[in-house]
DNA sequence: TTGCTCCTCACGTCACGTGAGGTGGC
DNA sequence: TTGCTCCTCACGTCACGTGAGGTGGC
């Protein structure tokens, strides 16, 4: 279970020995998550995900959160087919959800609490839909070829012919 | 289980008579296959779809096979994400196959039967581990998501203001 | 003849890919 | 100073969407 990720283990590292995490610059935020420089400028002018921070010189800077944030959108386009607007609009309630839990001490008006609660749900419900969608084709998809393979190799089982 | 779609019906009601069933045109196909009239025009552009053949004024014509080759394209399309290069290499390994069950009286030469079918079985068992990774994927997903939609239930329960 | 559907260009769009030419940091 | 990575245009591509202007069939 090992990290092979250069730049995953750079933050794993960091995280251990209590340190600050070392920024990762654009083309290793890349390599960590699979997607290519131009993908995650992309995402940025879109206003998708913006960097942690930049260098002095003006090198963008990622952390741990945009990576997650990066295989997030990736999740949401590749198994759902959504586009980057629907990811985006999707991303902007979880971001809303996550700023609640992060200040629910702080206690705001109750009633938006469970407004925004409220909100969170729905949206969760709506992705499970789709998603629980998803699962059913595929699951068709998956027996029927199964069938096929299965018809495939009885028939090599009767073919004496070697 | 009736079917809804005029088109379909069409085709269906051909079959029940023993009539030769009539060919749908371009906007009918389009209809009973969830794709747009472009969609049809641009796979035969690509040489992934010809028309069951054309009318003598020259208007497109499509059967029950055509409309099931789109349904198995799109499938290709989005549960797996192929792009149409991939999906018309497969198309083509599945029609060798088939070609080969339609004429299997017809006795070719046995090791060739062999060949392709064992051919056809390393196209199906690729395309089985592609869909098996999805259904991995799209498995973790759902259930991440339902736990999600849990606690937030729990978490409304608990909260007491109305 | 009148609508409606079909036809072929051809330009637009989304999510990037791919250099072109120039600057930044160990 | 030398590489390597980064930067910003900007044009290309894939899978279509969307009219523009004209023809076909009940």
């Amino acid at each position: 279970m090992t990290s092979r990720d250069p730049a995953v283990a750079l933050l794993e590292a960091a995280a251990q020995a209590d340190v600050p995490p070392p920024a990762l610059r654009i083309g290793e935020a890349a390599l960590a998550t699979g997607v290519s420089e131009r993908t995650l400028r992309y995402y940025e002018e879109l206003g998708l995900l913006a960097p942690a921070g930049h260098s002095p010189g003006g090198t963008r800077r990622y952390g741990e959160i945009q990576l997650a944030r990066v295989r997030r959108i990736r999740e949401l386009q590749e198994l759902l087919g959504l586009n980057l607007d629907e990811i985006k609009s999707i991303l902007s309630g979880e971001d809303r959800f996550d700023a609640l839990r992060s200040a629910w001490e702080r206690s705001e008006d109750p009633g938006e609490r469970r407004a925004i609660v409220l909100e969170y749900l729905e949206l969760a419900r709506g992705l499970h839909d789709r998603v629980a969608a998803k699962f059913g084709e595929i699951t068709r998809f998956l027996s029927t070829l199964e069938g096929k393979i299965e018809r495939c190799e009885s028939l090599l089982a009767e073919m004496p012919e070697r």
